[in-house]
RNA sequence: GGCGCUUUAGCUCAGUCGGUAGAGCAGUAGAUUGAAAAUCUACGUGUCCCCAGUUCGAUUCUGGGAGGCGCCA
């Protein structure tokens, strides 16, 4: 089974130096008479609009390393992983015929499992099936939700904690897309560890990662940086333009979004707010409100890793020192690119 | 200087009508099959500010001391 031919990734935990090395990547293989693509991995950066908190690349290499998935929905759309790699398998396909390699560039481990090994042929998400279910966990609460799933598909109900909302959800709404007699265990054949599953074309797999102390310092800078980028612009114009429904969304469940408008809510709503000026929004920005989004990305960090350590990895980089120049191939890299 | 409040986990604080204590957050580990930067799970010994007194027993009561906050001077 081939989704597509050929294609490098470069995965790893946030902050940690994926797209300076994917560039340089891209770089390097330039002077050598080979033309790279780079295809976003990252369940975030595909919406229109959340910019400056999602760290994108800027317009100008959007163009040069001829990106693919950024801005290609809008806030309030969704995505889900089953879509987003059969997406990228086709940008994949693509810049293949073109006769360049593809570099896929991201973090988000559901969506790197789904575009290297392929889901389960499960029914798709369905929105009005959510609803249903989330408007009776309202009033019953999820335990009870998992009950009534242990009733109709005990295999997967005893898998699940009664408080886990999503899969709970999930797992309902397969049940009910399913005809009679189908049960959603008789469909799943991925069961093997993520290393030792099919992969769906010729891989390869970089993963970056850097010290601790020196991730955390990287992660306050590039906060500072989304800040000075005009996040907080950018949450403040969202905010006038769609209104609530984005806490809703998708887009709005990337790390900072939802504290800086609680943070603006709560500044409204306080007396300093009649004479309140943006000065004095950037420097609670520059404080608590940084802190909270620092100490979220590092959370996020320790999810990331303990995903990662689970999916094979070809090439291990250590960006703690990070110098280009001194930079040098890797043997199994350079036989992979030579195939 | 006087009066009041306060001192308990890394932080914010509960609590023990006297039998050595527990929440949230943080931290650590793990899970993860179409929301995934999401979601969920597990993990809690800390001179209960110090000294003395009462008591079989004090983090808890009493007295003194020290730090913090507030009000009055």
């Amino acid at each position: 089974m081939h989704e597509f031919e050929k294609a490098v990734f470069v995965v790893g935990a946030t902050a940690t130096g994926k797209t300076a090395l994917a560039h340089l990547i891209a770089d390097r293989l330039k002077q050598h008479g080979q033309t790279c693509e780079l295809v976003n991995i990252d369940a975030f950066q595909f919406y229109r609009g959340v910019t400056a908190g999602t760290a994108k690349p800027e317009a100008q290499e959007r163009l040069h390393y001829s990106y693919h998935g950024i801005d290609v929905l809008e806030p309030l759309e969704s995505m889900d992983a089953a879509r987003y790699a059969e997406f990228v398998w086709s940008v994949c396909r693509d810049v293949a015929g073109r006769g360049h390699l593809p570099v896929c560039v991201g973090g988000s481990g559901l969506y790197l499992r789904s575009v290297l090994h392929g889901l389960d042929p499960l029914p798709p998400r369905h929105d009005e099936l959510r609803n249903m279910f989330r408007a009776s966990a309202a009033a019953w609460g999820w335990p009870e939700l998992h009950r009534w799933l242990a009733l109709l598909d005990p295999e997967r109900a005893a898998q699940l904690h009664p408080n886990d909302k999503t899969r709970i959800e999930r797992a309902l709404e397969i049940y009910f897309q399913l005809p009679e007699g189908v049960t959603s265990q008789s469909l799943l054949t991925k069961s093997k560890k993520l290393s030792e599953q099919e992969q769906l074309g010729q891989t390869f797999i970089i993963r970056v990662d850097c010290a601790d102390t020196v991730l955390k310092n990287r992660i306050n800078t590039r906060i500072d940086e989304m800040f000075a980028h005009g996040w907080l612009d950018e949450v403040i114009a969202l905010r006038a333009q769609l209104g609530p429904i984005l806490l809703e969304s998708q887009a709005f469940k990337a790390i900072g979004y939802r504290e800086i408008w609680a943070w603006l809510d709560a500044f409204e709503a306080s007396p300093e707010s009649a004479q309140g000026s943006l000065s004095q929004i950037r420097q609670a920005c520059a404080g608590a409100l940084r802190e909270r989004i620092a100490t979220l990305t590092w959370q996020y960090v320790r999810r990331q890793r303990t995903w990662n350590a689970k999916e094979r990895c070809d090439w291990a980089v250590d960006s703690t020192h990070w110098a280009p120049d001194q930079f040098s191939w890797d043997n199994a890299f350079v036989d992979f690119l030579s195939k």
